[in-house]
DNA sequence: CTGCAAGTTGAAGTCCGCTTCAACTCAAGG
DNA sequence: CCTTGAGTTGAAGCGGACTTCAACTTGCAG
C-alpha cells in the first residue's frame, strides 16, 4: 500500500477528482504506470506534481502553461527541491505582479469609481496594457487591438 | 452625434466588441433604445455600466453576479455617484480578500514549495476553505466535499 | 438615388477545465 | 467462487463568456 497509489488514493490525498486526474494525464501533466489489469498506479512523487498543478491554477495559470513548466523538469531523475523551487520562482513573480495589479485596481476603485467618475478614457482603471489578464477563459480578441480597453479575457 | 451612441461607437469607446455588447444586453446587463430601423442606440450612461462590468470582471466576478449588482441600481433615476460607490464598495472587499489570499499564497510559496516540501496535507497552501475561488470557470464539484483540497474551480 | 459600411438576428462554434454516462473489467474480502 | 466496490474507456455534456457565420436591412455620404 505504499509503493504506489491507486487513482482513488491519489484523488483522496490530493483532493482532486479521479476524472480530473485522468484529464491531467491526457494533457500530459501527470503520469501513471499500469498494472497487469490496466489500472493506473501513481508513484508518490506524482502527489507533488498534482499539488504544483493546483497551486499554479490558483496563481491563474492555464493547464497548458503548467504542462510546459512541468515538462522542464528533469526527465531522468526525480525532481529535487531546487527543481521545484525554480518553477515556483517564476510563478512567484507572476503572483507578485498580479497582486500589484489588483492592489492598484483597488486603489483606483477608491479614487475613481468611488467618486462616480468611471469615465473610461480619463480613468486609470481603463488602461489596457495593465489588465489583470489570465483571469477568465473564453474570449479571444475580435478586434486586433481594441483601441481603449482591457482587451477581453480581462 | 452625441445624444446617443451606436453599437460601434460604444464598442470603440469602451473597448468591448459589439458582439459582447449584444451578449451583455441579452443577459440584461445593459440596455439600448432602438431606432425606427431597429438599430441599437445607447444612452451615454451605458458607458459607465460597461466600465463597471469590465472592471468587475477583473475583480473576478461573474456576469451573473454583476447583473445582480446592476439590478440593484435605481431604475427610476440615473444612478448617482453614491449609487456607484455603493456597488464598488462591495467589490472592494472582495478585492481586498483576494489580495490577502494571493499574498498568503505567495508567502507560502516561498516557505513551502520553495523548500520543496509541497506535501499537501501538511502544507498551509493546501487549505480548501482558503482557496482563491472564482478564478477560473468550469468544474463543478464531483465529490460533495473533496476531503482535502481547493475544491476545484480554484 | 445609389453604394457601401455598419447594423440586425438566430444558430452554431470555440476554448477551457472538467464531469457524467454507459458499458465494461479488475481486485480483493468472505 | 462470488460479490462488490474501484477502475477502465470513449464520447458526450456543461458552464461561462464570447465569437463567427450567413443572410439580410439601415443609414448616410456623395
Amino acid at each position: 500500500m505504499h509503493e504506489s497509489l491507486t487513482i482513488g488514493q491519489l484523488s483522496t490525498r490530493s483532493g482532486v477528482a479521479p476524472s480530473a486526474l485522468r484529464y491531467y494525464e491526457r494533457l500530459g501533466l501527470i503520469r501513471a504506470e499500469r498494472t497487469s489489469g490496466n489500472q493506473r498506479r501513481y508513484a508518490r512523487t506524482e502527489l507533488r506534481r498534482v499539488a504544483f498543478i493546483r497551486i499554479s491554477q490558483q496563481v491563474g495559470i492555464s493547464l497548458e502553461e503548467i504542462r510546459e513548466a512541468l515538462d522542464s523538469l528533469p526527465a531522468s531523475r526525480t525532481p529535487s527541491a531546487e527543481d521545484w523551487a525554480r518553477l515556483s520562482a517564476a510563478w512567484r513573480e507572476r503572483l507578485t505582479e498580479k497582486i500589484r495589479l489588483m492592489t492598484k485596481l483597488r486603489d483606483d476603485l477608491d479614487g475613481c469609481i468611488g467618486c462616480g467618475c468611471l469615465s473610461l478614457r480619463r480613468c486609470t482603471l481603463y488602461n489596457p496594457d495593465d489588465s489583470l489578464s489570465g483571469e477568465g477563459p473564453g474570449a479571444r480578441l475580435m478586434l486586433p487591438r481594441p483601441a481603449v480597453a482591457p482587451a477581453s479575457t480581462a
